[in-house]
DNA sequence: TCTGCCATGTAAGTTGTTACATGATTAT
DNA sequence: ATAATCATGTAACAACTTACATGGCAGA
């Protein structure tokens, strides 16, 4: 499972809490892993019984206590052993498109303004994206290394966003430009 | 949950079996919904009990009955009810990704390696989907209704592994021309 | 002879979602 | 006042994966 590897890279090198991880999924990492809170907690729970992570607790008034995890050396082996295991691409799912496989079946005006909405929603992620790419330095290569893949992440999540957009303005001028409304 | 949809659009004007349905899974629709054979067949024995489609056994020798399923009048209002319901875009999950945010942890060659394999088994997809763009004919405008959105389906496919080979491009040469190796 | 195709499923286990639960502090 | 932030979890349920099970027939 991945979810177990999400959490060890997004730990490296830091030391954050349980709900520092959640925002960091609801954040930047979860445009390449998504996770709920009840999730990442439970992970956490076996990582550290595993002994791949180990938790400083830090005594709180009038909310639970505060555990700052770590990832240990043997945390630290695995994770390296499992990026260089080769693995396959992810299967994809999109409810949109099982939409629009079908989408004769409704009035052409439901299905384009559904289109609209969601080329609208990649537009607000790419512009979030874009700001977080104008805070790397013009060259690459000067990079810290850590950066430097982090960068080239989200890199990925532009072309992925741009990609959408081109393909939703291709489809909205097929059907807008089409002589039958329904 | 999509399944059920995705099974249903797929079924929508067809008389086909489970077996049929899976191989349709693991082929054009897969690109935007993956399921297993036994996910399948557990989903089209509660799709029948609700009523949403219904089955015709054909008696056979020395194999299990076959079963051919249509969608039924309540399975097809369903469907066009759940089209016209708005949605969420998908979450993206990518192990690679995951991998590649953490990729200074290993060698540079075994990430670029790894990046390498990915970008060919991306162009086989993309040749695949491409082979079947040619059947369609020059002008959309003059598909029949559903045939006009599978293309666009279609379109999107080729759109994703095109994006993908772009980025696998621009990655592998920022870390090609790296002077540090490691 | 062995692989792949046809055709259906069960069972066990893992992963992920949704709802519930607590409760003080800080910002609007 | 009300909502958001901080901070942790449990419990029930739904979805998905992996392993197992049957067995004939066609083609390399």
């Amino acid at each position: 499972m991945a979810l177990t590897e999400a959490i060890l890279v997004s730990l490296m090198g830091s030391l954050c809490t349980g709900y520092d991880l959640a925002k960091q999924f609801d954040g930047s990492v979860g445009f390449f892993w998504k996770a709920s809170h009840q999730q990442i907690y439970h992970e956490l729970a076996k990582l550290e019984a595993q002994g791949w992570i180990s938790a400083q607790t830090i005594p709180q008034a009038g909310r639970p206590d505060k555990k700052l995890y770590r990832v240990t050396e043997l945390g630290q082996k695995q994770i390296v052993e499992w990026i260089a295991r080769p693995c396959e691409p992810m299967p994809t799912k999109d409810e949109l498109l099982v939409k629009l496989r079908a989408g004769y079946l409704v009035p052409r005006q439901v299905m384009v303004e559904e289109l609209e909405r969601h080329r609208k929603l990649h537009l607000k992620k790419l512009s979030v994206y874009q700001d977080l790419e104008q805070h790397y330095s013009q060259n690459i290569q000067e990079l810290p290394q850590d950066a430097k893949f982090r960068y080239l992440v989200l890199r990925r999540a532009i072309h992925y966003e741009t990609d959408w957009l081109a393909w939703y303005d291709e489809v909205i001028q097929v059907l807008g430009s089409d002589i039958i409304p329904y």
